[in-house]
DNA sequence: AAAAAATAGATTGTATACAATTTAATTGTC
DNA sequence: GACAATTAAATTGTATACAATCTATTTTTT
C-alpha cells in the first residue's frame, strides 16, 4: 500500500540528505592528513579563521563558521592547552573575550597548507562542476542567515 | 607578510567548508519540525530508509546513509525502546540484525511527510538550482565510495 | 542613576560521529 | 574438518553540536 506521497519521504527526494551525508564524508576525507598534526576538523577550521583574521571574539569566530559558545568554548580550551591560542579580555567590554594566536599557532599555518589540495583531489568534479556546487552552498548558507 | 600560498588556507575557498556548515545548518533548519515528533534528525533518517524498505541489517542502514555501527547500534536500540522499531536475528546468519518497523514506526511515516516541503522552503535556491545541487552533491558522494 | 533588557561567554545535558577494539559467527583454505 | 581470515554488531573513548540555562557585564529605558 505505497501511497503517491511517499515520494517526498524518499531519501534521494530531499536534499538535506546528501547535503549531511556530503558534509560528513568530506570531513572524513580531512581527518587522516589532520591527525599529522593532532587537530580535528573542527578545531582546524577555527584556527583557518584566526589565520586569516587573528584577534577575534568567540562570538565573531561562531558567527563565521556557524558555531556557537557551547562548542566553541571547550574546543578554544584545547587548543590553548594545546598552545597554539591564547585568550584575553578586551578593556572596552569585560564580557568579551579576544582570541589569538601564539607562535606555535601562527607557524603550524605552513603545514596547514599541504592539505586542502590533498582533499580536494578526492572530490571527483570538474573545476567548473566545483565552482558551481561552492557558489550554490553559498546560496543556500546565505539564505538560511535571513531567518 | 602574507605568502601568496595563503590563498589556498582562507575558508573561502575551500569546497570542504560549505560543504561541512550547509550540512550542520540544513539539518538544524530540520529540527524545530522533528521536535514535534520527538526525533532527531539522525533518527529520522533511520526511519527514512527503513519506511522506504523496511527489514534491513544494521549494516545495509548504514551503507546507505554512511553512518557505522557504532552511531547506529545506540541509535537504534533508542528507536527501539521508543517503540518505533524491532530487532531480531536472521537464521541464516546469526551475525546478522534485521531492523523492522513497529506499527507505531509506519504509522510515523505519515506525520514526517508534512516535514520535508517545511524545510525545502527555506533553501532560497530555484527549481533548477536545487536540482544541480543534487546533482553534484550525489557526484561528490559516489566520487567518495571509489576509495 | 536604578531597574529592565540584552549580550558574551561558560556550563549542563543529550545526541551524534567515528576510530579502534572486542565478541561471536561464518567462510575460505589447506 | 581444523584453523585462519573475515564479517556483523557491540563496546569504548574522544570530540563535536546544540538547546537551554547561568553568570557577569553592558546598554537601554524610564
Amino acid at each position: 500500500m505505497t501511497n503517491y506521497g511517499d515520494e517526498i519521504l524518499k531519501l534521494s527526494n530531499q536534499i538535506c540528505f546528501p547535503l549531511y551525508a556530503s558534509g560528513k564524508e568530506i570531513v572524513r576525507k580531512y581527518q587522516p592528513y589532520l591527525d599529522k598534526l593532532n587537530l580535528t576538523y573542527t578545531q582546524y577550521i577555527v584556527l583557518m579563521v584566526l589565520w586569516e583574521n587573528d584577534c577575534l571574539s568567540v562570538k565573531e569566530i561562531g558567527n563565521r563558521i556557524y558555531l556557537d559558545s557551547g562548542t566553541l568554548t571547550p574546543l578554544i580550551n584545547k587548543l590553548v592547552s594545546k598552545g597554539y591560542l591564547k585568550k584575553e579580555k578586551t578593556k572596552h567590554d569585560e564580557r568579551e573575550l579576544i582570541i589569538s594566536l601564539t607562535e606555535e599557532g601562527k607557524k603550524l599555518k605552513e603545514d596547514a597548507k599541504s592539505i586542502p589540495p590533498l582533499v580536494a583531489s578526492k572530490v571527483k568534479l570538474t573545476q567548473e562542476e566545483a565552482a558551481t556546487l561552492y557558489t550554490l552552498l553559498y546560496k543556500v548558507l546565505e539564505g538560511f542567515k535571513d531567518e
